[in-house]
DNA sequence: CAAGAGGCTGAACCCAGCTTCAAGGTCTGC
DNA sequence: GCAGACCTTGAAGCTGGGTTCAGCCTCTTG
């Protein structure tokens, strides 16, 4: 054998299953590799970035789209401004889960404050509160 | 009229489209309304706190399968616990946030750095870290 | 009395990002 | 030489949280 993974090979690599690196290769983000005498894919380092690199940006927030995008047309320039907006992104989302974290908090002591009636004040909490986007 | 709601005016009221709370209806998280003599949903007060709800909760990152199990069987006790799960999660969440803004602000700065030579370091940066959910 | 807004139903569709399936071919170790 | 792990394909299925559609009915306003 070569230095040259099969898919299974770049699959534990990666740390990936299979099936997502033939998932990858149908919506184009990962080349379609040679195959060898018997059709089987046969990948090689470049792969592993690649395919590290797409976990990387999704765990980063970034879309199977933005990482097509990035890898595409990457001047610097680009680059950066899709980093920066991620940025955006991620303040925003952080402001949202402090925001929640509050209304949560003052759910928390309401409910305690109402357990000896027997009544849960919770959904009226909850009710007049909160506007965040989902977790 | 009497003091019901047809479904769009509940829609209106709580802020979501009338198809949302069909949605409901079929899911069980909101009730089967009365209906009027020619067939229209008729809602009260109480289903206009109970959507209003329902949405708060989403915001604070509940799943619907949450908000059932809230609202089914709400022991103080049980909904505290959920709360709290919410709030370890929401913390967890943070953490993630914060490595990724420590990643993406170092991609950043990678990029700016190779800038002249114009090859963009941001990809060997993201493949050599993150591990978080997503946004 | 007609137009237009709003209501009714069940079924189908949408999104992202995969996973699973069926029905094969291949490769490795004993 | 054969079991069992691994590979191939295209198509279909899944999750959550809805939206949209077709075809019909009802209510309000001028």
């Amino acid at each position: 054998m070569s230095d040259r993974l099969t898919i299974g090979e770049l699959a534990r690599t990666a740390g990936v299953p299979a099936s997502t690196i033939r998932y990858y290769e149908r919506t184009g983000l990962v080349r379609r590799p040679p195959r060898s005498a018997s059709n089987y894919r046969l990948y090689g380092e470049e792969d592993v970035y690649r395919v590290r690199f797409i976990r990387a940006a999704q765990a980063t927030g970034f879309t199977l789209d933005d990482v097509a995008e990035l890898l595409k047309r990457s001047t610097c320039r680009r680059v950066q401004r899709r980093i920066e907006e991620r940025l955006e992104e991620v303040s925003a989302r952080m402001k949202d889960l402090r925001h929640v974290q509050r209304v949560l908090k003052v759910a928390l002591t309401t409910c305690q404050e109402h357990e000896p009636t027997g009544r849960c004040g919770v959904i009226d909490t909850l009710s007049a509160s909160a506007r965040a986007k989902h977790p």
